[in-house]
DNA sequence: TAATAATTGTTATTATGATAACAGTTTTGA
DNA sequence: TCAAAACTGTTATCATAATAACAATTATTA
């Protein structure tokens, strides 16, 4: 039962469907953790942050390929929290600096051992060639879909 | 430069982008197509349902992945645009099944080659051998995730 | 220089994602 | 048989996703 064409596949459906599994794993993880005290997109925030601080809100806006106002929100959130502040910025009084505080950094520090864990069991019997593969292939579907549709990634 | 082991990459996150890429380029061309009176996931109901009509909200959750609370809002909503209506199961009085009205299905009909196109359009430059490769690949990365946290899949 | 456009962050609104708790119904098992 | 467990759908709550509109500020350019 040769395959006739690419239709068999539902690209788009396996790649959320991969998405979704890792997205419910984040989330069991965390919980099992006792990290649940704070969510899964706003860990990646503070992992951001943690590999680079000072970043201004649209910068992450881009870098996460979240909408501003959401980023507004959960950086209310993660302010309220303790977890990082903003600071106004002296030469453009448009722009608001996001830093981590110190709880925020020691938060950041303490997803980071799961959030490998993660990708290691996702590996686990993938050679470094599987994953070269992988990655190069769902790079080119992005960036075919990115073109086609005129999306910014 | 040689790699030197997996961690060089981080999967998870090169499939969340290549998710949000198709995301984003669905949303997209619903509304370049006027198809915007409804959403990307009240498509999906749709789309199941004319491949096979009289669903129950259980499975409808299960195969496209989401909650109950989910499935019952949204068949809500495409239940008051008269897209589709909900019967009683006379043998087991829990259930309620869902089926397509005469509007729906012209619906589902209509975002059909839209997303045929994106299919289309995502796999362009990769071979039939490639797109078995991807497919793979990412049903392994997902069995891995869901055996390690124990996810429904 | 002054009008115009672009940028940055915010607020508001609708829909979805995840979770907990619930009522009604059916199945299971002592 | 009958009490306990499981199933189906619902309601409620909080967080995120997507979009539109806005004020304040900065950059552009006529």
């Amino acid at each position: 039962m040769a395959k006739s064409n690419n239709n068999d596949y539902d690209i788009g459906l396996e790649i959320a469907f991969a998405s979704s599994a890792y997205r419910a794993a984040g989330l069991k993880t965390l919980k099992a953790h006792g990290q649940d005290d704070i969510t899964r997109e706003q860990y990646g925030i503070l992992v951001l942050l943690s590999l680079g601080d000072g970043l201004y809100q649209t910068q992450i806006a881009n870098i996460l390929g979240k909408d501003r106002p959401n980023i507004t929100r959960m950086i209310d959130i993660l302010e309220t929290k303790g977890l990082i502040r903003r600071e106004k910025d002296t030469d453009n009084r448009r722009i608001l600096k996001v830093f981590l505080t110190e709880t925020g950094r020691k938060k950041a520090e303490k997803v980071k051992p799961l959030k490998e864990r993660m990708n290691k069991a996702q590996c686990k019997d993938l050679s470094d060639e599987d994953i070269e593969i992988l990655v190069t292939l769902l790079r080119k579907v992005r960036k075919n879909i990115a073109e086609e549709y005129k999306i910014e990634i």
